[in-house]
DNA sequence: GGCAGTCACTATCATTTTGCAAGCGACTCG
DNA sequence: CGAGTCGCTTGCAAAATGATAGTGACTGCC
């Protein structure tokens, strides 16, 4: 592990991946933003084994960013919803998606229109001080002392 | 796997996180970035298994992210560089870092300031169309027939 | 020239994680 | 009652990961 209390721990992206740093996570995130929200539907559309997901639902509800919530008493059932945690992490999974249009997008894919204007919507990661695209401006790293 | 022919294999982040969904990957990408470009540099760094270690590279250069290049014959050295792809993907990991240091940081981290202000940035996701961040406006997902 | 030391790995093996397949309990519907 | 669905769990095989040791190419220093 990286998590050591060296340099790596003052790391903010290594936090980020301690919750979310595997590929599961990020597809169960992306279904149920999509609306698959039960466990069968999330199974089906990922197409991944059953004792796998489960453990996927469980760390995710654990680390905070979806949770359990039962919608039907008889027959009991649940759905997978996210927390504010888990919302907030969606804009960096269409960042993802855009670099991977990008450099891995052969083919047609499916893709994320604004409601308003119906034009596709172009993810860019920007400094919300500047409004400039993340890259297009020197930076300089700063590591606690 | 889900890169099944199903609605999957048209999902730009599954296809994003073919390439760098795993753990290590991202933060080799992050290391290089800081300027750790060489092996050694690397494993120290990242407390990674060597074999670990020599795995990932390979795996990134084979999928573009990274390349390697020998800037001395004697002895013979070689450094891993960020390829256009790679340099792309870094925004994301700033992205990763912003929700890190919001829902998994505590304690001081590292952050990076704008050369130019001397200000931390403070990384969004927005449509580069209507400059609004992403979650901010309504959108719907359109999957190609 | 010989020897310690660094760098960039590879090889071997234990441990952990992932994945497949089968099964199970609760319930509904006919 | 019996078949079917949903949401899992259990067992076991396969694959990935990780710890440790070792190796080859070279440098730099007596």
């Amino acid at each position: 592990m990286s998590s050591d209390e060296n340099n790596l721990g003052t790391c903010p992206v290594d936090r980020g991946l301690m919750r979310v740093g595997d590929r599961w996570s990020m597809l169960v995130l992306r279904d149920i933003e999509r609306g698959l929200t039960r466990y069968e539907q999330l199974r089906t559309s990922l197409g991944i084994a059953p004792n796998i997901l489960s453990r996927r639902l469980s760390a995710l509800v654990e680390t905070g960013l979806i949770e359990k919530k039962r919608y039907s008493q008889r027959p009991p059932r649940d759905e997978y919803l996210l927390t504010d945690a888990g919302r907030d992490f969606l804009p960096i999974l269409m960042a993802i998606g855009a670099w991977g249009r990008k450099y891995n997008g052969a083919g047609t894919l499916s893709r994320h229109l604004d409601a308003a204007t119906g034009k596709a919507v172009r993810p860019v990661v920007v400094d919300a001080n500047t409004g400039a695209p993340i890259g297009s401006r020197p930076l300089h790293l700063e590591i606690p002392g």
